[in-house]
DNA sequence: GACTTCCATTAACAATTGATAAAAGAACCT
DNA sequence: AGGTTCTTTTATCAATTGTTAATGGAAGTC
């Protein structure tokens, strides 16, 4: 378990061993149900969390009561930044377990006095800040300039095989389409 | 001057005087002309801003050799705090004025070091980290589940009067539709 | 296994939007 | 002031997408 959270932080930004100890000692593990929504808006939460196994989304909830993909989170990924989603300590999305999922959580507060000790921890996390703001204006531009089919091809290459474990209405979400559009693109992609 | 600046603070999270001298004594006060980048994709950047008058974008350009708008600042408003447009000190933008600006800026590192200093400078800051990720987040919905109207009304709740101020393309891109359709929208929005 | 519910696909129609061209208006330069 | 360039609007046609309904398949429940 610690050697997936130890190859997480190291495909990011190498840290050593001893840096990893001050990592390691902090960790909590995990565990939570297809379906079952683990952080709510508006509801306090102070940890950080790698994904060690299964898939989640961020969403939020449109004015109509849908709901609203942000991002997917992978196994051997880290969700969000708590700095990016959380404030005066409640969280501004919820998260929602697409399959029985198991993550690695620390402290955030305990991460971020590492972070001010320890520079290997510290670049570990403004790398990891640095790829969430990249990914979000990545979506942006991907939402205000391209097709949705060019979107599609994109979530294809940034989620490889994601599109037969999760429901397809989380995708189209994502991608800020209808999932009837969904399925006609899918089509459209087979020749 | 000066005073803009504490007003531009104070609508945003309250400080004293005495904290507001200790950003006062490090700011310093720039002009840039109409159509002038001055903050380059890939180039240093080590300030934060305060637009005291006039308008300026935030924007990138896609493959096809185009500037897609990320956002507007005008008076009275901050620019996107440092941490989510740098990067190992190269900013992840372009920054243009859209009409003749005037800025007080103070450098990102000593910035930073009064907030760590300084609870109100602190809240300060925080406020402004936290008011930008909501305004990609609102961006990031409206782009992916509101109709092109929708969001030009969102627009025009969100920056007053900007329409009339700067070209009908930025607005366009920053909505993610042609200008042909901006002037369908407004033409529909007439009535 | 039978029934129910949910998800993905397909069809039909309408609405929205992009692409291209042209015209009108505004801004800029000499 | 005249000419040039740029911006905004309008028109036309095509493409994309949303909405609604129906169908087929998969998953869940008893």
């Amino acid at each position: 378990m610690n050697d997936i959270v130890k190859n997480i932080i190291n495909k990011i930004s190498p840290i050593s061993d001893k840096s990893f100890l001050e990592i390691e000692r902090l960790l909590e593990f995990e565990t939570y149900a297809k379906g079952e929504t683990f952080i709510s808006k508006n509801k306090r939460n102070n940890n950080e969390y790698f994904v060690l196994n299964g898939i989640c989304k961020s969403y939020l909830i449109n004015p109509e009561g849908e709901e609203i993909t942000i991002s997917f989170f992978v196994e051997n990924s880290i969700l969000s930044p708590h700095s990016t989603r959380v404030s005066n300590n409640k969280s501004s999305y919820y998260f929602k377990a697409l399959t029985e999922l198991e993550v690695a959580s620390i402290n955030a507060v305990a991460f971020e006095k590492l972070m001010i000790d320890n520079l290997e921890i510290r670049n570990f996390g403004n790398a990891v800040l640095f790829k969430e703001l990249q990914s979000k204006v990545e979506k942006e531009i991907g939402l205000a300039s391209f097709t949705a089919k060019e979107r599609l091809i994109a979530f294809r290459q940034k989620y490889k095989g994601l599109e037969n474990l999760v429901p397809h209405t989380d995708i189209a979400s994502y991608l800020g389409i209808t999932n009837i559009s969904l399925s006609r693109l899918r089509k459209d992609l087979l020749e």
